[in-house]
RNA sequence: GCGCUCGUAGCUCAGUUGGAUAGAGCACCGGUUUCCUAAACCGGGGGUCGCAGGUUCGAAUCCUGCCGGGCGCACCA
């Protein structure tokens, strides 16, 4: 089925085209409901072109607007806008005509998926392997995710790079330090176990640093790692596995699923792509390092800035595993479209890389590259997110600390809820060390009853109750997160983000776990209703959320078409907010026990799809919906 | 110095190829509960959209110039 923004612009769009052929309709939701639901804005420009009055030209629009079986009478308003509202019956009938969610999983609520799919590579999370994965790989790992999951709703054929950073200087120092700490790594690779990676890459660097036999050894592993020594390889393989298992415990947790092919798998295409670059003249020598100079690039001092693509000590550089990586792409891959989720500084060196790909016809000049570049997360404070001692957070403990601010912030309302006699709910302790992530995080400070009583009370076993934790802290994250403009910088505020109220993750779920509750309390499956037949929609409130739900579609296709998860987001609490207005006891209406047995029907399906399009929307940006909260 | 990017309510942020009186949330003030989850809802105050010009029916949005923050600018990725 068509979203209704689509079918508005092509009624509207073949009105328009009468008064002149490449007009664009110009339709879009409108901002507020005066105005009604859509309107077509495309009359005042047009007039302008045609040199008449825009009231008349709106007029004649309508004269052969054929939308009378959609909309009430359009109306024309301000200068020319022609406004258009959804009439109830029709909602009411496209609402009916969403099939019913199928057992197997995978609802689409009706949703078709695009009719040109599309091999689609995105680049995302492609942390460097030599450490732990830290704050620095939150986004782009959650920001990718959610590209990869609406991209693949739609359709598209969607591979997941994880290109991670395994090759390069400091491998050999690595290699040579674990053949140190666990001597017995040729005999036994897979058992090694590295318990913290990052603590294990400090020592490394500071043996390197104080002994210069140490150094040397190093620096003759790079070169014997480099040249597919054996034993070597074997060592570097097994701490590359190690590192990958700390990575993919993240990812799982996380739901994140991603193919492993770190720059190392590329090793062996550099030189031939080096070689016909070279060979076609696209690459030229320059100060003794291989470079592409592109169009528009300067350094600092006005030169031509180039592409590096070998360095004059005759190594590579991440330019030229980039190229090598996009011959890949499209050669082996068959990508037609190349996402790179990596942060904002980095732009300077897509635009050269894509720019030298598309030159020397490594990108066929049909296909798409893009940077999806995103802000950095910084401290509450707004300085950069580092530890006290200005070192860098693990991902893992960040993870943790969300997980358990969720916990005492889910402990404390139930609490609260239960009219518990615990006295005042300590809701935060972050006034103090506000640059502190992990501050008021602790288990210990909780004000509020045990987990285990509040479980009691609200009968969830304390395992039923961890669960909760876990998915609503990392709910929480990735919202937060997902929720801002990825163009911004933004400030990872544990409270905002774990709130119950304003645009956030629990609220969402809050509200996904309420219309659950209605369809037990109602003693109905949802997944039993019937579906197809006439709804009936009278009270704006219910009114107002049939068109929320069905607004999805429009809005799925413009966050793929613009790659914003925020998009989604908003529309997620809109469509909650219209929910609770349309549960609300004063301005709402009665469900369970409405006034007759088909309003009650009615109003249990439009609560479903309202439940399955949030959890849809959701479950596009890597959020798992929970039964109860 | 050049380039990129951001600047919107006290705070955190939205704002769809330029559209109507610039929206939310938090905080603050007030209201709603014999009634399906009040973990909710409703109302109120609060803005020279960094500044100044320009483009036009119309500008937070596009152009120019300033101011302020961040990032980048030849061999680390």
């Amino acid at each position: 089925m068509k979203s209704i923004l689509q079918e508005l612009k092509t009624r509207v769009g073949s009105a328009v085209r009468r008064l002149d052929a490449e007009a664009d309709p110009l339709v879009r939701a409108s901002t507020e409901d005066q105005h009604g639901d859509y309107q077509s804005n495309c009359a005042m420009s047009l007039a302008k072109k045609l040199g008449r009055p825009p009231r008349s030209v709106a007029e004649e629009i309508l004269r052969s607007l054929d939308i009378a079986d959609l909309c009430e009478p359009p109306q024309i308003a301000g200068p020319g806008f022609i406004n258009l509202r959804l009439r109830p019956d029709a909602l009411a009938s496209r609402l009916a005509a969403i099939p019913p969610a199928p057992s197997a999983g995978g609802d689409r609520l009706g949703i078709d998926p695009v009719e040109q799919r599309e091999t689609v590579v995105v680049d995302l999370s492609s942390p460097n392997l030599a450490k732990e994965m830290h704050v620095g790989h939150l986004r782009s790992t959650v920001i990718g995710d959610c590209v990869c999951r609406i991209l693949e709703f739609l359709g598209h054929d969607v591979i997941r790079e994880n290109h991670v950073g395994d090759w390069g200087t400091q491998f050999g120092m690595l290699v040579a330090f674990l053949r140190r700490a666990q001597p017995d790594v040729l005999a036994r690779p897979d058992s090694i176990a590295i318990a913290d990676l990052e603590a294990f890459y400090i020592q490394a660097k500071a043996l390197f640093d104080a002994d210069p036999a140490f150094k040397k050894e190093s620096q003759e592993t790079v070169v014997a790692l480099q040249q597919g020594d054996a034993a070597t390889r074997l060592v570097w393989q097994a701490f590359c596995n190690e590192s990958l298992r700390h990575c993919h415990r993240i990812l799982d947790r996380l739901g994140v699923a991603v193919i492993d092919r770190g720059e190392s798998f590329y090793n062996d295409l550099m030189p031939k792509v080096l070689d016909r670059l070279t060979r076609d003249g696209h690459a030229v020598e320059s100060q003794g390092a291989l470079c592409m100079f592109l169009e528009g690039f300067k350094t600092k001092e006005g030169e031509p800035l180039p592409l590096l693509i070998r360095k004059s000590d005759g190594g590579y550089n991440y330019a030229t595993s980039d190229l090598a990586t996009l011959v890949h792409r499209f050669e082996t891959l068959g990508a037609r479209r190349v996402i790179y989720v990596v942060g904002m500084p980095q732009k300077l060196h897509f635009e050269m890389l894509f720019a030298a790909a598309y030159k020397s016809g490594i990108a066929p000049a049909t296909a798409r590259l893009e940077h999806l570049a995103f802000g950095s997360m910084l401290a509450k404070s707004g300085a950069p997110f580092k530890t006290r001692e200005g070192g860098t957070i693990k991902l893992k403990d960040l993870l943790d600390s969300a997980v358990a601010r969720a916990r005492q912030v889910i402990e404390s309302s139930a609490a609260a809820a239960q009219g518990d006699a615990a006295g005042p709910i300590e809701s935060s302790g972050s006034s103090e060390g506000a640059d502190d992530p992990f501050a008021a995080a602790g288990p210990g400070d909780l004000a509020g009853p045990s987990a285990a009583s509040v479980a009691t009370r609200r009968s969830l076993t304390s395992a039923q109750m961890e669960d909760i934790a876990e998915v609503v802290g990392l709910a929480a994250v990735k919202y937060f997160d997902l929720s801002h403009n990825l163009a911004k910088d933004y400030r990872f505020d544990l409270d905002a983000m774990t709130s119950l109220e304003g645009n956030t993750a629990p609220y969402m779920l809050y509200a996904y776990a309420r219309i659950r509750a209605i369809g037990r309390k109602a003693g109905v499956d949802y997944a039993d209703l019937p579906a197809g037949e006439a709804m009936t929609l009278e009270h704006p409130s219910e009114i107002a959320l049939a068109r929320a739900v069905l607004r999805l579609p429009e809005i799925l296709d413009q966050a793929a078409a613009d790659l914003k998860p925020n998009l989604l987001t908003d529309y997620l609490y809109d469509l909650s907010k219209s929910f609770s207005r349309f549960y609300d006891r004063k301005l709402g209406v009665r469900v369970i026990d409405a006034p007759t047995p088909a309003l009650r029907l009615s109003r249990l399906r439009l609560c479903d799809l309202t439940a399955r399009a949030l959890a849809l929307g959701l479950s596009l940006l890597g959020i798992r919906t929970l039964e109860q909260m």
